[in-house]
DNA sequence: CTGAAAGCGCTAACAG
DNA sequence: CTGTTAGCGCTTTCAG
């Protein structure tokens, strides 16, 4: 910026005010150091900038999300990044994996890189150590998870409501003898998802110290073992529901393996890709995620404006899908009671 | 951090040792700056520092791909991000849609941060903007396409090859009627698809003049209204080849929409999340982006470390996975010449 | 082993 | 409309 000065023959503020649009410039002035800086290849640095700036704003949010790698995420990302780019925030994003160890380095990393505004999928069962930075100014949000500890805007699905809707749809279509398959209990919407599912089975009677419920699935590979032997038990269940897209999936396959596909009922929470043309087609509770990115970063954006209105939650709501899995009616045979 | 001298009872320069880990501090002074720093909540602002450090490296990287929500884009990203994690260096990610304008605005706003290193799938004809911030010591890389104008490590897959390789199994099943449906010729990768496409079949003798050659697809929905047209033609094509995952895609609805996905063979680019699952199995070329990700992370990384070889092209073999689509052979009515 | 002074690139506050 | 001085939070340099 000095040369540029030198070069233009102002003084360093001209430049500063040149290249921060503000005014009082005379045109030709600011041609001139437009020029210089054109020449020199000029481009400030933010963050020298932003260390006198009042307000201090590196235009910069973190984006913690389960993995940049999985569709949902992605979804979510490229919501939080559309409202983002429009502001000429950038986006740091960090996979998380379900792993609770890599929260604080990855949050800490982002918090000395001074981020404005953090958006998270916590996995912590606690965020309370969040409490300090967010009295220092950084705004936090949570996105599809609940924090807990701390208070802060929320940005979830409907999961116990939708949960419950598809566990009602099952019984409706005839099934009594169902199962749960779903991810680590202490994972927040993975309790949501159960709670729901087995809420919905008390409300209409169904017994449900019967109904197997399986948990700490993660991946294709434990949801298709863990089918495999839900299947292959002396009464198996007739319908399934899959809580997280990785474990319909491997539920899926571990189906087609037996060859049950078409006999055994299935419901899953999330949408999977080509859930249409598979068969049967995968019935779902197809959340939102690119909105729910997009609100999150609309949360942030308004606190980082001013917006002191009490913390909320906001629910996006998610939606049924219908495509056949889920309309497979139980053998008449009389295995189910 | 001053707040902490003052605290722990030292000068400036200890703290700033301690919470940098160089040596030459008493283990008891050590112990109480590190109280202190803990009581007050102190967390370095790496950007304050690095305005005086010499090296002046932000251990931060910019990651340019078509869409974060793209699943070939979200692995190459985990493939990034894993590698620069154990570096503790943080990505930033920006989505370019394939939009010319939209890439040096993003490359702007990642530089005036100061990224270390770009990761770059580049959209514009020409990369030789880039080269007086690469002559300033920022590493550029490229991945996925090759750059223009501008010489740096690049990752790339083999388009041309892998795609002839797919054609010469269509031909090698007696299809002699293929088309070709792929993105927009302005596309590196697009172009070395087709390349490869066309190349194959002069190579075998098949007459390219009445080949089809669709242009300009870029999403479901185009692909679809292509694919349509195509079938809907006087002399429709045995078999099909998409240069791309979304391509692909909307041409297999298309194809069940007509009802012909068991009658015309197709072979795509890029795999397809659930493409063993559906009938018949997509067969595809499977790129790694996960590895291309990787590669690129670590040709970004050794040039940091001061890696001054000349710089160079990696290629990231690509697979063949035959799930059936592609196996299909022409019908036996002579519709084939 | 420790600290004081200078300065990184930029903006705030004021003076011209 | 323009420039000067101070200082952001930290590291460097160099003197204790």
């Amino acid at each position: 910026m000095r040369d540029v000065a030198a070069l233009a023959g102002v003084g360093l503020k001209t430049v500063s005010r040149v290249v921060n649009g503000e005014p009082n410039v005379a045109a030709e002035t600011q041609a001139r150091v437009r020029a210089a800086a054109e020449q020199l290849d000029f481009r400030p640095d933010i963050h020298a900038g932003n260390l006198r700036r009042t307000g201090r704003k590196t235009r910069t949010v973190g984006l913690v999300v389960g993995s940049v790698a999985n569709p949902f995420s992605g979804a979510l990302h490229r919501g939080v990044e559309d409202l983002a780019e429009s502001r000429g925030t950038a986006v740091f994003a960090s996979s998380l994996d379900d792993d609770a160890s890599r929260e604080t380095r990855i949050v800490s990393e982002m918090l000395s890189r001074r981020v404005d505004g953090l958006i998270l999928t916590t996995v912590l069962k606690n965020q309370s150590y969040l409490a300090p930075e967010q009295q220092r100014g950084t705004v936090l949000t949570f996105v599809d998870r609940e924090p807990l500890g701390i208070d802060a805007d929320t940005i979830v699905t409907d999961n116990a409501e939708a949960a419950a809707a598809a566990t009602a749809h099952l019984v409706s279509v005839g099934h009594r003898r169902l199962a749960y398959l779903g991810d680590r209990a202490e994972i927040w919407t993975a309790s949501q998802r159960r709670t729901g599912f087995l809420r919905q089975l008390g409300r209409v009677g169904v017994a449900t110290a019967d109904i197997p419920v399986i948990e700490g699935l993660h991946d294709e590979a434990s949801a298709f073992a863990a089918t495999l032997r839900l299947l292959d038990s002396p009464s198996p269940p007739t319908a399934l529901f899959t809580s997280q897209n990785l474990v319909t999936i491997g539920t899926i396959r571990a189906l087609r393996t037996r060859g049950m596909h078409n006999r055994v009922a299935l419901f899953g929470f999330d949408d999977i890709p080509l859930g249409d043309m598979i068969e049967p087609g995968v019935s779902v509770v197809a959340q939102n995620p690119y909105e729910m990115g997009r609100e999150a970063a609309s949360r942030v954006f308004a606190r980082l404006d001013g917006d002191d209105s009490p913390f909320s939650t906001v629910v996006i709501p998610s939606t049924l899908i219908h495509r056949g899995s889920g309309d497979i009616a139980p053998p008449a045979d009389g295995l189910a009671p």
